[in-house]
DNA sequence: CTTAAATAAAAGTAATACTATTAGATTTGT
DNA sequence: ACAAATCTAATAGTATTACTTTTATTTAAG
């Protein structure tokens, strides 16, 4: 029986590329590539040319996707939260305790995933590392706000609201669900990295561990009773 | 009377520039202008050239303080976390009382500082903004373990150590004294970023908010009692 | 006041990010 | 099945950047 997860598309502002790489082969190369090819030099060191010798195309071609690699960046990025939000919505759509349906959420947000059939041309799992090292370059520069005017977001923030609710849904009389809701995204990517990078800064030693210290800031500051335990 | 504050010198790792920018006026020229231009035009666009226009100076001139932009950018976070670190230190040694004590140490993170008369030549709020919008950049590169070994993160990570210890004296049985340390801290500038760019991602409205979201987080992941309220 | 060191000026190199042009291949409509 | 439209590849070219080299000039130190 086939998994509904493998119909799913996840609809990336138009405005993010220049044509559609889902619509042809050359476009799907350069996305699953680029992952590949990203996380092996870093941003920094990625160019066309490089993918394009990669992929056996041409420069020129791949800019007729993509503005830049800034906007390749975005468009990755919105996958990748774009699948998080799916699993999220799919795997807590049944759990009907708030507490319990958090905790889902949590446990989504910082483990390492599980590959989604209708994505499983990516390497998700290498997705997931670009994101950890290179997600905060999408919006650290100083074409944010009108990125962000476009919608280059949209689906980042939809997610982080959707935490946000759930948040609410535990406490409602909590005051800060929405910064709540970014902290533990935010942390959750920079937990790994400060994990892989600044091992002398953090107690963590495996994805559980990233789980288990923000499992233990929500309980607390949600003030969530743990019958199991 | 001269405050103590105006004799302190900070002193950054020597691998992170060719020569020491404080020894000489073209040194300091370049530090204390960089921080204007870096945050006039962001990291991306600023470059030696410009740099060396506004001061009237030349390119190569600057090449011989610093190896390039990113260097130039450790220096300047170094000197941001060593006043931080600085300012922590004095406000706090005190202070008996190990809550009271992190709550002042999380005041200081996350408000706007006070200018440090010893670093008066510098704008030192331009500079905070400069690390709330740059300093993810510093360290998110390809380079990042090679740099961390030679020093070139030491004060910040002296100052996250700082910050775990006072947790642990809050409550030496919490399991994460560091993680939460470090997820502050990155916090404290991150929310900053999400409120300027991102405001429909936060409830925060200023730096109080802010100080207010973390010291909600600390009191009840620590449980301290807090008695004033 | 001589010598060494620091800075300025100018020019040059290699790489990058992107554009333009053209030609060949593929797809589409009829 | 074929012409038209579209897409991709190949090549070359431009502007900018990041950095180096060389030489001249200024400043500082003994």
């Amino acid at each position: 029986m086939e998994s509904l997860l493998s119909t799913i598309k996840i609809h990336v502002n138009p405005k993010v590329y220049l044509k559609d790489p889902e619509s042809s082969e050359l476009g799907q190369n350069i996305v699953s590539n680029s992952i590949l090819l990203i996380d092996e030099l870093g941003l920094e060191d990625f160019n066309f040319k490089k993918l394009a010798a990669v992929i056996n195309s041409n420069e020129s071609s791949i800019y007729r996707y993509f503005e830049n690699k800034y906007r390749l960046l975005q468009y990755l990025s919105s996958l990748y939260w774009g699948i998080l939000e799916y699993r999220i919505v799919f795997d807590t759509n049944a759990i009907q305790d708030p507490n319990e349906k958090l905790l889902k959420a949590l446990k989504i947000l910082t483990l390492k995933p599980e590959n989604i059939p209708a994505y499983s041309s990516l390497n998700q799992l290498k997705l997931r590392d670009i994101i950890i090292s290179e997600f905060t370059k999408s919006y650290h520069n100083k074409h944010v706000d009108t990125d962000n005017n476009e919608g280059n977001f949209k689906i980042y923030k939809r997610l982080n609201l959707r935490i946000a609710e759930m948040i609410s849904l535990v406490k409602p009389s909590y005051a800060y669900p929405k910064s709540l809701a970014s902290q533990i995204i935010e942390g959750a990517t920079h937990q790994q990295f400060m994990r892989i990078h600044f091992p002398t800064l953090t107690e963590q030693k495996d994805d559980m561990d990233v789980y288990a210290f923000f499992k233990d800031i929500v309980v607390n500051v949600l003030n969530i009773k743990t019958e199991e335990k």
